[in-house]
DNA sequence: CCTTTACTTGGCGTTTTCGCCAAGTAGTCT
DNA sequence: AGACTACTTGGCGAAAACGCCAAGTAAAGG
Protein backbone atom coordinates (compact mmCIF):
# COMPACT_ATOMS: atom_id res chain seq x y z
CA UNK A 1 0.00 0.00 0.00
CA UNK A 2 0.63 3.38 -1.45
CA UNK A 3 2.28 5.59 2.39
CA UNK A 4 0.62 9.13 2.25
CA UNK A 5 2.46 11.86 0.94
CA UNK A 6 5.13 13.35 3.39
CA UNK A 7 5.05 17.07 3.86
CA UNK A 8 7.40 17.27 1.99
CA UNK A 9 6.65 15.17 -0.94
CA UNK A 10 3.64 17.99 -0.71
CA UNK A 11 6.30 20.60 -1.11
CA UNK A 12 8.12 18.63 -3.89
CA UNK A 13 5.21 18.28 -5.88
CA UNK A 14 4.10 21.65 -5.85
CA UNK A 15 7.86 23.03 -6.69
CA UNK A 16 7.98 20.30 -9.66
CA UNK A 17 4.81 21.88 -10.74
CA UNK A 18 7.01 24.92 -11.58
CA UNK A 19 9.96 22.95 -12.88
CA UNK A 20 9.32 22.94 -16.22
CA UNK A 21 9.48 25.86 -19.00
CA UNK A 22 5.90 25.68 -20.13
CA UNK A 23 4.32 25.36 -16.61
CA UNK A 24 6.31 28.17 -15.17
CA UNK A 25 4.93 30.37 -18.47
CA UNK A 26 1.35 29.25 -17.47
CA UNK A 27 1.91 30.15 -14.07
CA UNK A 28 3.43 33.53 -14.40
CA UNK A 29 0.62 34.27 -17.34
CA UNK A 30 -2.28 33.17 -14.79
CA UNK A 31 -1.26 36.11 -12.64
CA UNK A 32 -3.08 38.73 -14.92
CA UNK A 33 -5.87 36.61 -14.18
CA UNK A 34 -7.98 33.35 -15.55
CA UNK A 35 -7.45 31.99 -18.70
CA UNK A 36 -8.89 29.06 -20.80
CA UNK A 37 -6.96 25.94 -22.01
CA UNK A 38 -6.97 27.17 -25.81
CA UNK A 39 -5.07 30.41 -24.48
CA UNK A 40 -2.48 28.59 -22.92
CA UNK A 41 -1.91 26.62 -26.03
CA UNK A 42 -0.95 29.32 -27.66
CA UNK A 43 0.70 30.66 -25.28
CA UNK A 44 3.25 27.46 -24.76
CA UNK A 45 2.42 25.96 -28.26
CA UNK A 46 2.87 22.38 -28.84
CA UNK A 47 -0.51 19.20 -28.77
CA UNK A 48 -3.05 20.51 -26.44
CA UNK A 49 -3.03 17.29 -25.00
CA UNK A 50 0.50 18.20 -23.84
CA UNK A 51 -0.68 21.47 -21.74
CA UNK A 52 -3.31 19.65 -20.67
CA UNK A 53 -1.26 17.60 -19.00
CA UNK A 54 0.74 20.29 -17.58
CA UNK A 55 -2.48 21.91 -16.56
CA UNK A 56 -3.30 18.66 -14.55
CA UNK A 57 0.18 18.37 -13.09
CA UNK A 58 -0.16 21.81 -11.44
CA UNK A 59 -4.03 21.46 -10.42
CA UNK A 60 -2.71 18.30 -8.71
CA UNK A 61 0.04 19.99 -6.86
CA UNK A 62 -2.53 22.66 -5.32
CA UNK A 63 -1.24 25.26 -7.51
CA UNK A 64 -4.50 26.15 -9.70
CA UNK A 65 -7.91 25.86 -9.77
CA UNK A 66 -10.55 24.66 -12.89
CA UNK A 67 -13.91 25.93 -13.70
CA UNK A 68 -16.06 24.85 -16.55
CA UNK A 69 -17.94 27.54 -18.65
CA UNK A 70 -19.97 26.20 -21.90
CA UNK A 71 -17.32 24.39 -24.04
CA UNK A 72 -14.29 26.34 -22.16
CA UNK A 73 -12.14 24.80 -19.35
CA UNK A 74 -10.76 27.82 -17.29
CA UNK A 75 -7.91 27.81 -14.63
CA UNK A 76 -6.80 30.55 -12.36
CA UNK A 77 -3.80 30.49 -9.45
CA UNK A 78 -4.81 29.30 -5.98
CA UNK A 79 -1.79 31.45 -4.49
CA UNK A 80 -1.07 35.16 -4.02
CA UNK A 81 2.04 34.43 -3.16
CA UNK A 82 3.56 33.29 -6.13
CA UNK A 83 4.71 36.85 -6.92
CA UNK A 84 7.02 37.14 -4.15
CA UNK A 85 8.49 33.90 -5.07
CA UNK A 86 8.95 35.13 -8.83
CA UNK A 87 10.79 37.79 -7.38
CA UNK A 88 13.39 36.22 -5.41
CA UNK A 89 14.09 33.12 -8.53
CA UNK A 90 14.50 36.23 -10.99
CA UNK A 91 17.17 37.80 -8.39
CA UNK A 92 19.12 35.01 -8.43
CA UNK A 93 18.58 34.47 -12.17
CA UNK A 94 20.21 37.99 -12.63
CA UNK A 95 23.10 37.38 -10.43
CA UNK A 96 23.76 34.15 -12.40
CA UNK A 97 23.24 35.73 -15.81
CA UNK A 98 26.09 38.09 -14.71
CA UNK A 99 28.04 35.58 -12.69
CA UNK A 100 28.92 33.05 -15.81
CA UNK B 1 25.78 25.67 -31.41
CA UNK B 2 23.79 25.67 -28.13
CA UNK B 3 21.77 28.96 -27.66
CA UNK B 4 22.25 30.77 -24.37
CA UNK B 5 20.00 30.02 -21.98
CA UNK B 6 17.21 32.06 -21.43
CA UNK B 7 15.58 34.43 -18.61
CA UNK B 8 13.08 30.94 -18.29
CA UNK B 9 15.93 28.52 -18.76
CA UNK B 10 17.70 30.56 -15.49
CA UNK B 11 14.10 30.67 -13.87
CA UNK B 12 13.33 27.21 -14.45
CA UNK B 13 16.94 25.66 -13.65
CA UNK B 14 16.82 27.57 -10.48
CA UNK B 15 13.13 25.97 -9.47
CA UNK B 16 14.48 23.01 -10.31
CA UNK B 17 17.13 22.54 -8.10
CA UNK B 18 14.93 22.82 -5.68
CA UNK B 19 12.38 20.37 -7.14
CA UNK B 20 13.63 17.23 -5.45
CA UNK B 21 12.94 15.55 -1.82
CA UNK B 22 16.80 15.68 -0.61
CA UNK B 23 17.76 18.88 -2.36
CA UNK B 24 14.77 20.60 -0.53
CA UNK B 25 15.49 19.21 2.58
CA UNK B 26 19.43 20.48 1.95
CA UNK B 27 18.14 24.01 1.44
CA UNK B 28 15.51 23.73 4.03
CA UNK B 29 18.57 22.77 6.91
CA UNK B 30 21.18 25.50 5.18
CA UNK B 31 18.71 28.23 6.24
CA UNK B 32 19.83 27.99 9.59
CA UNK B 33 23.12 28.44 8.31
CA UNK B 34 26.43 26.76 6.38
CA UNK B 35 27.31 22.89 6.48
CA UNK B 36 29.87 20.77 4.89
CA UNK B 37 29.13 17.90 2.87
CA UNK B 38 29.63 15.36 5.48
CA UNK B 39 26.31 17.28 7.56
CA UNK B 40 24.22 17.19 4.85
CA UNK B 41 24.77 13.51 3.93
CA UNK B 42 23.62 12.53 7.37
CA UNK B 43 20.97 14.79 6.80
CA UNK B 44 19.65 13.27 3.34
CA UNK B 45 21.04 9.95 3.55
CA UNK B 46 22.27 7.58 0.55
CA UNK B 47 25.76 7.59 -0.40
CA UNK B 48 28.12 10.68 -0.23
CA UNK B 49 28.57 10.66 -4.66
CA UNK B 50 24.86 11.43 -4.64
CA UNK B 51 24.51 14.22 -2.01
CA UNK B 52 27.15 15.58 -3.74
CA UNK B 53 25.89 15.35 -7.22
CA UNK B 54 22.70 17.22 -5.37
CA UNK B 55 25.05 20.24 -4.63
CA UNK B 56 26.56 20.68 -7.83
CA UNK B 57 22.98 21.09 -9.07
CA UNK B 58 21.99 23.72 -6.32
CA UNK B 59 25.36 25.55 -7.06
CA UNK B 60 25.01 25.69 -10.97
CA UNK B 61 21.69 26.74 -10.69
CA UNK B 62 22.93 29.38 -8.36
CA UNK B 63 21.44 28.35 -5.07
CA UNK B 64 24.53 27.93 -3.25
CA UNK B 65 28.22 29.02 -2.52
CA UNK B 66 31.30 26.07 -1.78
CA UNK B 67 34.17 26.71 0.25
CA UNK B 68 36.60 24.60 0.96
CA UNK B 69 38.24 24.79 4.62
CA UNK B 70 40.94 22.06 5.25
CA UNK B 71 39.16 18.65 4.30
CA UNK B 72 35.87 19.76 4.43
CA UNK B 73 33.47 21.58 2.01
CA UNK B 74 30.59 24.08 3.20
CA UNK B 75 27.72 24.76 1.50
CA UNK B 76 25.84 28.06 2.33
CA UNK B 77 22.91 29.43 0.51
CA UNK B 78 23.00 32.35 -1.77
CA UNK B 79 19.37 34.11 -1.42
CA UNK B 80 18.40 35.52 1.63
CA UNK B 81 14.75 35.60 -0.13
CA UNK B 82 13.75 31.76 0.06
CA UNK B 83 12.11 32.07 3.17
CA UNK B 84 9.55 33.49 2.21
CA UNK B 85 9.07 31.23 -0.60
CA UNK B 86 8.70 28.62 1.66
CA UNK B 87 5.89 29.91 3.87
CA UNK B 88 4.52 29.99 -0.24
CA UNK B 89 4.96 26.79 -0.64
CA UNK B 90 3.89 25.30 2.82
CA UNK B 91 0.68 27.26 2.58
CA UNK B 92 -0.33 25.63 -0.62
CA UNK B 93 0.94 22.11 0.79
CA UNK B 94 -1.24 22.84 4.23
CA UNK B 95 -4.21 23.46 1.79
CA UNK B 96 -3.89 20.68 -0.08
CA UNK B 97 -3.22 18.07 2.49
CA UNK B 98 -6.71 19.83 3.70
CA UNK B 99 -8.27 19.73 0.27
CA UNK B 100 -7.57 15.91 -0.15
C1' DC C 1 -29.98 13.19 -33.09
C1' DC C 2 -25.78 14.38 -35.37
C1' DT C 3 -21.87 17.45 -35.72
C1' DT C 4 -18.60 20.44 -33.99
C1' DT C 5 -15.75 22.42 -30.48
C1' DA C 6 -12.85 22.17 -26.47
C1' DC C 7 -10.87 19.69 -23.99
C1' DT C 8 -9.02 14.96 -21.22
C1' DT C 9 -7.11 10.30 -21.08
C1' DG C 10 -4.48 6.24 -22.72
C1' DG C 11 -0.55 4.61 -24.87
C1' DC C 12 4.07 4.60 -26.28
C1' DG C 13 8.76 5.77 -27.73
C1' DT C 14 12.35 9.19 -26.41
C1' DT C 15 14.85 11.92 -23.21
C1' DT C 16 16.13 13.22 -18.60
C1' DT C 17 16.91 12.34 -13.90
C1' DC C 18 18.36 9.46 -10.11
C1' DG C 19 21.34 6.69 -7.21
C1' DC C 20 24.77 3.42 -6.61
C1' DC C 21 29.59 1.83 -7.40
C1' DA C 22 34.24 2.52 -8.67
C1' DA C 23 37.92 5.58 -9.44
C1' DG C 24 40.17 10.10 -9.02
C1' DT C 25 41.60 14.49 -6.45
C1' DA C 26 42.91 17.50 -2.67
C1' DG C 27 44.12 18.52 1.91
C1' DT C 28 45.89 16.52 6.54
C1' DC C 29 48.70 13.78 9.53
C1' DT C 30 52.57 11.14 10.98
C1' DA D 1 56.47 9.89 1.36
C1' DG D 2 52.45 7.00 2.51
C1' DA D 3 48.03 6.59 4.67
C1' DC D 4 43.74 8.63 5.63
C1' DT D 5 39.79 11.70 5.26
C1' DA D 6 36.42 14.31 2.66
C1' DC D 7 34.85 14.94 -0.99
C1' DT D 8 34.09 15.00 -6.72
C1' DT D 9 33.67 12.77 -11.20
C1' DG D 10 32.65 9.01 -14.56
C1' DG D 11 29.76 5.41 -15.76
C1' DC D 12 25.73 2.86 -16.05
C1' DG D 13 21.21 0.61 -15.27
C1' DA D 14 16.59 1.84 -13.50
C1' DA D 15 12.88 5.00 -12.95
C1' DA D 16 10.41 9.18 -14.04
C1' DA D 17 9.13 12.98 -17.07
C1' DC D 18 7.97 14.58 -21.81
C1' DG D 19 5.45 15.09 -26.03
C1' DC D 20 3.04 13.33 -29.75
C1' DC D 21 -0.85 10.62 -31.65
C1' DA D 22 -5.20 8.43 -31.28
C1' DA D 23 -9.37 7.76 -28.90
C1' DG D 24 -12.86 9.23 -25.50
C1' DT D 25 -16.03 12.74 -23.07
C1' DA D 26 -18.96 16.81 -22.39
C1' DA D 27 -21.35 20.88 -23.73
C1' DA D 28 -23.36 23.72 -27.67
C1' DG D 29 -25.57 24.31 -32.09
C1' DG D 30 -28.22 23.02 -36.03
Amino acid sequence: MPSPPSRTDRRVAIIKALAHPSRLLIAESLQSGEQCVCDLRELVGGDLSTVSKHLTVMREAGLLEMEKRGLNVYYRLRCPCLLSFFECVDSLAAEAGKRK
